[in-house]
DNA sequence: ACTTTAATGTTGACAGGTCAACTAAATTTA
DNA sequence: TAAATTTAGTTGACCTGTCAACATTAAAGT
């Protein structure tokens, strides 16, 4: 297949101008990143990172909690959080109301940790952020907002 | 860990506000899509798929130009390639210049498969830039753009 | 020329993540 | 209340993607 055959054969979008390529090597990026300076930092992986995120910010939580927060696997979460408490970073209280389910908060060590990476997260979400000024920051995550809502939308296109 | 890191480190930044998290997410979705589209319309996964559209853009390609032009992993896209061939998606050609190296081409059923996917996959990219106007697609591009930089310089940061 | 270094691809091992089947408990409905 | 449905969480199978070690060839340095 020849080059001047492709060109005929109808329009192109250029690789580099496709929201989803741009939005996976991007995605690439930052997790390979996350996932060093959490290794590094405090020996977490970028999962537990955002179990212990999401309990920080909205305390004791359950799984079902999260999911709904992060639309992560629920899979995921159930390994992850197992995982963790296996480790001694978090631990469990069953709830009272449902016999199902069970809440989840830091312990100690899971809270030193999750000190340990936070200066360096925060500084790496600073200076992401602050690579954008004000209105592009809002229009990025206005962009992000619509582009989940189109994505919704066309599940019936299959 | 510098003064300012450890001043801040004792605010949170809201998880939706977070730019990696969003892109998490919204990438997540993006992929789901994607793979459910291409399995369905074409029984191609999606790495397969990235593939042929460099080739399809691009011309014959090597797996050197592709990595390059996409920053994929090379383990993947030599497996993937491999499994591609064997499947008689892709043929081969060995280079003159050098022994080490070889390009890959679309054969007639690469092709044919890839056309029955691009109807699906180009109606997804025009509705997914049609959620945004002209001025939100170019500042998401170049906040794409921003943040690539961004990311490689924070590499120091460890 | 020859040793060293870098580039190209392949492979194995593994973590991250998805999907679907499953258990068990709660909720709805008949 | 009993049956059917929904919901929470777990688990197994599987695929994707990452990393590092490796073989081979090319290029650079001496």
């Amino acid at each position: 297949m020849t080059k001047k055959m492709l060109e005929q054969s109808g329009k192109t979008i250029p690789l580099q101008q496709m929201v989803t390529f741009r939005l996976a090597r991007l995605h690439a990026k930052t997790n390979a990143q996350s996932t060093r300076i959490l290794n590094k930092s405090a020996g977490i992986t970028l999962s537990q990172w955002r179990i212990m995120v999401l309990i920080e910010s909205h305390g004791k939580t359950s799984p079902k909690e999260f999911v709904k927060h992060t639309k992560f696997d629920k899979g995921l979460v159930s390994r992850t959080i197992k995982g963790m408490i296996k480790n001694g970073l978090l631990y469990a209280e069953s709830s009272d109301s449902d016999q199902r389910s069970h809440s989840v908060d830091m312990t100690e060590k899971g809270l030193a940790l999750f000190e340990r990476a936070r200066p360096y997260m925060r500084e790496r979400q600073v200076r992401l952020l602050d690579c954008l000024n004000k209105d592009e920051r809002n229009a990025l995550f206005e962009s992000f907002d619509k582009l989940e809502v189109a994505i919704d939308s066309l599940d019936e296109l299959l």
